[in-house]
DNA sequence: TCCATGTGTAACAATGCATGTTACGGAAAA
DNA sequence: TTTTCCGTAACATGCATTGTTACACATGGA
């Protein structure tokens, strides 16, 4: 399986400009993420489309936060960049209609629903507001990235 | 996040080959999957390595298994196929420095951590023998598929 | 009005991984 | 010796994320 590293990027980004307070631009993003505008733009787009950012194009335009850090859990980004579940399933469908091949998928399709059922629980609690709690309490440096 | 459906592959020949209770060739066991060989054997052979079949090559040779279902779970078949986590937390690395990304990660590695611990629960907990169970329970057909 | 500085988006290459496929080499039984 | 298997290397393919370039559009200031 492999990894998606968006909504780790999201999480992270979000509270810095959170600490921050005001407006960056793509650019400024970018350099916290190590990557370049065009996929903070792609990237926060679908944060934008969600309600948890704003953008303003033009002169003096860039990204602001629609909502403060207690009114964001890890669940609204999630539920931001991807559609659907989480976790997926990795079922076979070679015989759909082997009653086999349906049993093993029913069991781990089961499985994964417990596990991302755990995983909704823990995100729909957790704030963003509680990540920068821990990260300014391993360190009080603020605007480091 | 992607796909990988070798594990329901491989429970669903699993079951197919202790309800056929012979030896099968990979040729065979491709029909199942609806794949070629090669797939298989590359597959298998993963299996093999942990104990749960044997193969045999020549004339006459195949796959038979080396446990019956009951002592063979999810888990088992997992850790044959994959070493390692089985879901992956999907962390950033841009700043590994940076207190605000360290932080993001490890909320994101702490809520996988206990989704991934209910998912190995029900693995370990689930024998191919309870799957065999579901299938012939919805269908009386064994063989077939 | 012109220009600098932003976002928005299309288009494409690069990467990683599972999967599919062909082509062999080697082992074992008839 | 020939047939029938497995074992493996060496590719091609499909798909999703990420990176990159290019260009259209918006906005505020000189």
């Amino acid at each position: 399986m492999r990894s998606d590293g968006r909504l780790a990027r999201m999480l992270h980004v979000l509270v810095h400009m959170a600490l921050l307070g005001g407006k960056e631009t793509s650019e400024r993003i970018a350099q916290m993420l190590n990557t370049n505008p065009v996929v903070v733009r792609r990237t926060l787009g679908a944060l934008r489309d969600h309600g948890i950012v704003e953008s303003e194009g033009g002169r003096g335009g860039g990204w602001r936060m629609s909502r403060t850090l207690d009114d964001i859990t890890v669940l609204d980004v999630q539920r931001a960049l991807h559609k659907g579940t989480i976790l997926l399933p990795g079922v076979s469908s070679d015989h759909p209609s082997c009653p086999v091949e349906r049993a093993s998928n029913s069991v781990l399709e089961a499985a994964h629903a417990a596990a991302e059922a755990k995983l909704l629980e823990i995100y729909a609690t957790t704030t963003l507001a509680e990540i920068a709690r821990i990260a300014l309490a391993s360190n009080g440096e603020q605007a480091a990235n």
